[in-house]
DNA sequence: ATGATGACTTAAG
DNA sequence: TCTTAAGCCATCA
């Protein structure tokens, strides 16, 4: 039964990446039982009520190949610290997917 | 039922 | 590495 909305299945789901690791928008659609719906994840996102950041660690959503995504609200850079802050890599712009990336 | 929007993805040049 | 184009999905006007 879907009693509960997409939204809510994707902070879900964003709420159990493990400290230090990463998934892509792609993979987090798949989790929700929506394998094409990447877009709607980032949708879903950036209605994240403030009040749940402490909860869902969404800084540890990137886009494909490891990118940051330029449109989110609080601003890439600071995506970049905080996974910084939790030892994650980068190669160059983009996170160290072999390392920090879940095979799904 | 449409059409528009968006923190996307993949492929191609 | 950047730009297009086309595809996919949930939500809202």
């Amino acid at each position: 039964m879907k009693t509960h909305s997409f939204h809510t299945r994707v902070y879900e789901a964003v709420s159990q990446i493990p400290l230090g690791r990463v998934l892509t928008y792609g993979q987090i659609a798949r989790l929700v039982g929506s394998p094409h719906g990447a877009r709607a994840v980032g949708w879903a996102l950036r209605q994240l009520p403030p009040h749940l950041e402490r909860r869902v660690p969404w800084h540890r959503v990137v886009a494909s190949g490891g990118k940051l995504s330029p449109r989110v609200g609080v601003g890439a850079k600071e995506q970049r610290l905080r996974l910084l802050a939790e030892g994650v890599r980068f190669q160059g712009s983009s996170v160290d997917l072999a390392r920090h990336g879940l095979k799904l």
